[in-house]
Order: structure tokens, then C-alpha cells, then sequence
DNA sequence: CTGAAAGCGCTAACAC
DNA sequence: GTGTTAGCGCTTTCAG
């Protein structure tokens, strides 16, 4: 257990050498050249006292904090903020960085959200990881620049700053083409109403996936709600309506599929005997617990921090040029999650 | 926009002072006599410089860093975590805090834990929050004790560390009196059958509950599954089978409610109208998109990490003693959240 | 009312 | 191979 009293100096002191050596031994310093023996004597002398480093100290000497700024927006409102700051922190853990976590609201002032950058520079972070909790433009405070950066789930409304978002057209390709496997022709899609990007990438990929197999993917039918349960019960109603109803259903996400679940309930629907389901977020607690358990597409956050995290320090530690890969967002893969709501058309 | 070049030093300069009086004057040191004078030389030359501190150099000098540790355990796997982080976050911030996040995994070694804890250590934070997910007894790393520390939904195991947990008794009997007061006698409960701290408390709290009102809670209709909706959806099937099926199901947890809910669907039982059904936990994802709207008891997981750390940094600065207020751990209301699942029973 | 000097714990030139 | 020295940016006696 390391003892917060204990320095270098002491380290130095019980081993019979100076401090500049219990430095370069135990930051195994290249250029140092420390005999095997001393070596050895100065980590004996560090492990007995339970010495630990000072990072603080270190930090102000070195100009390296070896600490990421995480600026994430609305933490508690989605299970999706967790995921990211997993994914970052074990990618920063991995490289000897720690996360310093703040929380911001999206809808606040750019003026208190530049605040919050500032209380993060004033910590000296090496660089700030600046996370929405979905995917969609941002305007950013001007101090950002300050120091290295990158966006998770969003891109900037103006400028070039280094982003990471999902793969929404491939993610909708993806749930489309597993009801297509599965046999259906006839598949629909319960869009979301907001103007955000996933509204229009999804329906986007949805149309095209639909005309690449061969069907009409302009003629296929798609209903629009507000994107919860409420809003996937009414667009499902809507659009089982018809006189050949759809055999296949791809939902905006998770919560409107569970909307629609109680549609087809009602209407005397089997999932997946009369109809199949595809969601969109994999909300665990949603997806799994619905019975049958949705098969919907997963948004890449945890794989997104740690993506936007490794690139960062990248970028800290001058392996990289940040403003090389701006040019255009990273993006990653939305994989298909399979439950048990796909199934073939009846007959 | 703080420039990171600019030091105390460079304000000095700019206002012809020394250093100390600029210090004196950023951090309206109660006993420095400086003139009114100076003291807007002072601030306009910071302000023009667009100076900001530097936490490091200041941690290093007054060995206060102002940074909190936050343990997590296995952040990403509920949304309570969010909440927890909410909830300390705007605490410490109103305070001059900030928060240092590390996830660690509940069921990681102790030395796993400890290497955790002393990352934390070695960063110099005043203090640690150590967060558990679910209310349950942990065994805490011994280096825990070498700073202020407060646990958050969870008790140590041995030992008498400052904690605070939800009040599981209380949420309880706010459940079944809802029931009660909505006018049913036949009232069920569906636990969980996992050893945890709230299996017993709630049950307990149900029984007891009856029994204060005048009916028998021992021999209340008791079903126990695993914590799922699944689990959920096979209790609800044996409790509501016999000859005269309880009218109100109290259920252990949100999803556990999910399942009551299918099992309801399956019988015919109309939510409310037939079957009027409380959950627990307030999983939002869950109890606002299940149809009806699901009522249910609110873990105060935004007031448990408020309440940790407020008081955590009390003690830090001397403003309580830590040891005092451990003898018990602190509990919090678990208030009722109503939505739609609460109704008189038919006739 | 204001400033000079020391030092928090560490690292990096540079000297020996 | 190892030690001396200076200094990261700040606060805090202590003198004046």
C-alpha cells in the first residue's frame, strides 16, 4: 500500500543514492546508465517504503498530466454515456491516462460549456474528449482548440475538429438486409420525425438496400413518429394497416420497436411467425427483455471512446496529426445484435 | 479564452506588481491588505492576459488538488451509473471539485481494485467515491483508507466506512401503500431470488406493510424468479393462477414488471382495470414505454452521489469528522414515481 | 500596504 | 555510473 508521505527523496535516502537516480531507475530513463546493483537497491528501497510517484509534481515538471478531459453531454439521461467513457477508459488506462469526467448540458450556453472546457484546462488536461449522446452537429467552445480534441458521436456545425460517429446507413443496411434474408419482400420502416442525421442515413440506406435486392425501395412504405414506444405503436398501427401489410418491420430504434411489439399484439400478430422486427441502439434493457428478444443494430460507443481516446493520446504524444485525419469523420460499425424477432414470412 | 502561457508572473509584470500580490488579489487572501487600487490593476492585467491558474502548480504548493475520485463499478452496465456521476459531478463543481472517473469491475480481484485505488492515490485526490450499481456488502481495498472515502450504494463488508445507500424498507412501503390506498386487499409481490440486501428489505417491507393495514402479510402471495422480465413473466403466471389471484402486484424491479405486464397480456388482465401493478427502480427506458405508463419507486441515485459528496468534501475540509457520521449508513427516500399502472380493483 | 525568498516533488541538463 | 543544480507555477511566511 503506498504511503503518501514517501518521495523520491526518501527513496533516494534509504538507498544510499540521489534522487536524480531513483528518477532514472524508476522511470527506466534510456540515456540513463545506472549500474544493475543500484538499480536494484533503489526499486528494493521503493517497494519497501511503499513509495508512489507524485503525478502532480511530475505532471508540473514534464508539462504532461497524463489526464483526458471528458466532456460529455446529458450523462445521465442515456445508458450510452457509460459505454463511452468505458470504451475511454480502458483505452486510456491501457496507455497510462486517466479520465477527468465532466458533465455538460447539450442544451446549455456555449458560454457554460466553454466554462467547462476552461475548468478542464486549468487542470492542464492533455486533451479533451467532447461526447454526445447522439449523433448529431454540434457547435463547440472556441477554447476547445486549446488543446487536442476529438468529438464522439457528433461532428462540428463549423470547422475541422477530428470526429467519430456510427455507420448509420450501414447499420439500417444491415437490419434491412437480415429481413431480406430471412425471405421478406414486403418490409416497412418506422421512422423517427426529428431532424437529426440518423433520421434521414437510415431511411436513406433503408430505400437503397430495399432497391439494390430488387424491390421498389421508393414504394416501400415507411410511417413517422415521435421516437418513443407511443410514437412506434401508432407509426406500427398505420403501417400494418394496408391491404398486404408488411411481413418485415425496421424500427428507428429499440423503443419504437417495443411500440411496435404492442401493436402487432394487438392486431393478433405473432413476432416473428407474422411479423419480424428489427430495432436500432441495442438498449439492453429493452432489446433482451421484450419477449421475443429484438434483434436491432448496436451503436458503436464503447468502441467509439475508445477509438476517439487511442487517436487522441495519438495525437498528445505526437504519433499522429490530428488535423490530418479530420478531413472527414471516422466511421465505425453499427453491428447487427440477433435476438429472436426475425423469422420467415409465413408462407 | 484562458491562454495556457500566461502565469501569475506574466500578470505581474503587466500590472507591475510582484507575484504574491497578484496571488493576494486572485485568491482574495483574507489577510492580504492590498489596495483597492492594485486589486483592479491586478484583475484587468489577469483578465487582459486572459490568465487562468494553474490547478497543478497550486495542488502541488497548498497539497489540495480538488480533484475527486470516483470508483464505478461496471459504469456501462446500467444507466444508474449516469445518475451516480450526475449527481457528484454538480456537487463537486458547485463546490471547485471535479471528478476523476475510474471504472473498476465489481467482480475484479482486490488487487485489481487496489491498483484502482491507487491510481487515484497517486494523482493526489482529496478524496474517493467507491460506487457500487446495486445495493449489496463489498469488500473494500485497504488503500481505500489512506484518503477521505464514502461509498455509494453500498456497505463495507467489515468495517465502518461512510456510506450511503437507498432506502429500501421505505420505497417498499410506498409501492404496496399505493396499492392499498388505491383500494386492494389482494396484493402480491414478485421478488427477485438473489441474496442481495434488497431481496430481504423489500420483502420484509411488503409483508409488514399488509400487516399494519389490517391484512395478513404473512400470508401474502409471494412468487420469487430471477430478476428479468422473463424471470418477471413466469412469477406473474404462478401468482395470478390461483382462485382468487391478487388484484395489485407489487414487483421487485422495473423489467420484473415488464414480464408481470406480458403475463397480464396473456390473461386477458387489463393494467389497470384488472390487474394494477408498481415496479422499482425507475428504469425510465422501461417504465415510461411500457403502455400503461409503469408506476414505480425511484432509486435516488442522483441524490446518493450528491449527498457522498458533499460530505465527502466536508470532511476533507474539516468540516465534519467522517468517523462520526459512520456509525450507521446514511439511507435515502426512495420516492414513488406514478404513471398509469395504478388502479381501484374491478368492483 | 507590498515584495523577496523558500519550497511543494519531481525531471533534465550538465558536470564530475 | 552518479550527483548537482535549476526550475515547472504557485502560495506563504516573513520583512520591510
Amino acid at each position: 500500500m503506498s504511503n503518501r508521505n514517501i518521495g523520491i527523496k526518501d527513496v533516494a535516502v534509504a538507498a544510499g543514492v540521489s534522487a536524480t537516480t531513483v528518477s532514472h531507475v524508476l522511470n527506466e530513463v534510456s540515456y540513463a546508465r545506472v549500474s544493475q546493483e543500484t538499480r536494484n537497491k533503489v526499486r528494493s528501497a521503493a517497494e519497501q517504503l511503499g513509495y508512489g510517484p507524485n503525478r502532480l509534481a511530475q505532471a508540473l515538471r514534464t508539462q504532461r498530466t497524463g489526464v483526458l478531459g471528458l466532456l460529455s453531454e446529458d450523462i445521465a439521461t442515456t445508458p450510452h454515456a457509460g459505454r463511452i467513457i468505458l470504451g475511454a477508459d480502458e483505452a486510456a488506462r491501457a496507455r497510462g491516462y486517466n479520465l477527468m469526467v465532466i458533465n455538460t448540458s447539450g442544451s446549455a450556453s456555449l458560454e457554460s460549456r466553454r466554462a467547462d472546457v476552461e475548468a478542464l484546462l486549468e487542470r492542464r488536461v492533455d486533451g479533451i474528449l467532447y461526447a454526445t449522446m447522439y449523433h448529431r452537429s454540434v457547435e463547440l467552445p472556441p477554447n476547445l482548440g486549446s488543446v487536442p480534441s476529438i468529438l464522439v458521436d457528433s461532428v462540428a456545425a463549423d470547422g475541422d475538429i477530428i470526429a467519430v460517429i456510427p455507420d448509420e446507413a450501414g447499420g439500417a443496411r444491415v437490419a434491412v438486409r437480415a429481413l431480406l434474408e430471412a425471405g421478406h419482400t414486403r418490409i416497412g420502416f418506422i421512422n423517427n420525425t426529428t431532424e437529426v442525421p440518423s433520421t434521414r442515413l437510415r431511411l436513406q440506406a433503408f430505400r437503397a438496400t430495399l432497391t439494390e435486392a430488387g424491390l421498389d425501395g421508393d414504394a416501400a412504405p415507411v410511417e413517422s413518429a415521435a421516437s418513443d414506444a407511443q410514437g412506434g405503436y401508432e407509426a406500427a398501427l398505420r403501417i400494418l394497416a394496408g391491404e398486404e401489410p408488411p411481413t418485415g418491420l425496421f424500427c428507428y430504434n429499440d423503443r419504437m420497436a417495443m411500440g411496435a411489439y404492442r401493436a402487432a399484439a394487438e392486431l393478433g400478430l405473432q413476432i416473428p411467425a407474422d411479423l419480424s422486427v428489427v430495432g436500432f441502439d441495442d438498449q439492453e434493457l429493452i432489446a433482451a427483455n421484450l419477449h421475443p428478444g429484438l434483434s436491432t443494430v448496436a451503436l458503436p460507443h464503447y468502441a467509439m471512446g475508445a477509438w476517439a481516446t487511442e487517436h487522441l493520446i495519438d495525437a498528445i504524444e505526437g504519433k499522429s496529426d490530428l488535423p490530418q485525419t479530420a478531413v472527414r469523420p471516422t466511421i465505425l460499425r453499427c453491428p447487427l445484435v440477433c435476438r429472436d424477432s426475425i423469422g420467415p414470412p409465413r408462407n
